[in-house]
DNA sequence: TTGACAGCATACTCAGTAGTATGTTTGCAT
DNA sequence: ATGCAAACATACTACTGAGTATGCTGTCAA
């Protein structure tokens, strides 16, 4: 992808989580990049593309984060600590485009009328599931081996996966506690979640 | 409150829920109740009051059911599960406003406008803040009796709250399940939430 | 040099939307 | 019966915002 199109998404990425993806227009996104709308529609044919693909990269960046780190040798608590490690620092380091997919998750629009559009929504849904699978193989593992007390799955694993998400709901990036506070929160939200299944 | 404008209420929930509050019109809102925006605007004043006190009466019914099960004199662990147990089926009760507040928390537009928007708002804020207190007191009580392992409890509190407010998520009402489904739904969250912070 | 294309900016169109102004009906007290 | 609000419906206005059509400018190959 071509360095002006990357900024355009990174612009949209923060405009989109402060104003909200519905409220923000596309003159917004301009403004704050210092352009107008030329250059975004130059890029993307349409605001709801330029949305599914914020999302897109958003679910990229977490599964590019955690996929280095599955190991199915590993005992399911140990991985899915390793899992939580991984997921946290990504999703703080690109908060925005997960701010972005969250108000996707809760207000789905669904007014997409292009193909384009729908085969996006189809690729996002696709990148989410693929992702959910990752945390629900681990915790099924967990369940069978004794390491997990069993329960319902789904319910399990969508509570497991806020919990690991919430910080995109509260966190604020601050300028100096990056790593150290990080580092933290990740071992606490993954003793939490271990915790929890347990 | 008359019966048409909680009605007026009920509509707008379900209708900002599955289009999202920014991109639904009041005329869907008013289609949705097969009349016309006049009925709309003669008991609210502007759209972003609708909004407000639909948030209102979210914050407002999780208050309500988890209020009376609140005892100082019980075990912070017992205490937390009753209060899961209350909000759970409360929330799902009234989810369409519970989906409709949760908008709100990820895309904050801030564009109110009107001084009553604002004292509105002003108000969500405050009932929300009461309610998280609750939560962080029976939390700060655990730890200090050894019942709950110390570790920071902002973030405890926020992944607690988030967790239990998964259903808002993912779950879509059936018809026959609701109560059987709902009490073992809210002893599993109950059961992960306290297990998170032993 | 020139054309040709990428990468924008400018200046529109037009559908939809919040809000208003003004009827119209219905219940109800007197 | 009648005045009179409450509770709407109807018919507007003014404006925003997505999308488009077109113009401008640098770059680069032939």
């Amino acid at each position: 992808m071509s360095r002006a199109k990357s900024e355009v998404l990174d612009a949209a990425a923060e405009v989109f989580m402060t104003l909200g993806a519905e409220a923000a227009s596309i003159d917004d996104v301009a403004r704050h990049l210092g352009a107008t709308k030329g250059r975004i529609y130059h890029h993307f044919p349409s605001k709801g593309v330029l949305l599914a693909e914020v999302c897109l990269r958003a679910a990229d960046f977490a599964h590019r984060a955690v996929h280095p780190v599955l190991d199915p040798d590993l005992p399911p608590d140990v991985q899915l600590r390793q899992m939580v490690c991984a997921h946290i620092p990504a999703v703080l380091g690109s908060l925005p485009y997960h701010k972005v997919i969250l108000q996707s998750f809760v207000g789905m629009s669904q007014k997409s009328t292009t193909a384009l559009e729908r085969s996006l929504l189809a690729d996002i849904r696709q990148e989410r599931k693929a992702y959910e699978t990752l945390f629900r193989d681990v915790i099924s593992r967990g369940m069978a081996c004794g390491a997990f007390r069993s329960q319902n799955i789904s319910v399990a694993l969508h509570s497991v996966l806020l919990m690991v998400n919430a910080p995109v709901f509260w966190y604020q990036p601050r300028a100096e506690d990056s790593t150290d506070f990080m580092t933290d929160l990740s071992e606490q939200l993954a003793d939490m979640a271990v915790a929890a299944l347990q």
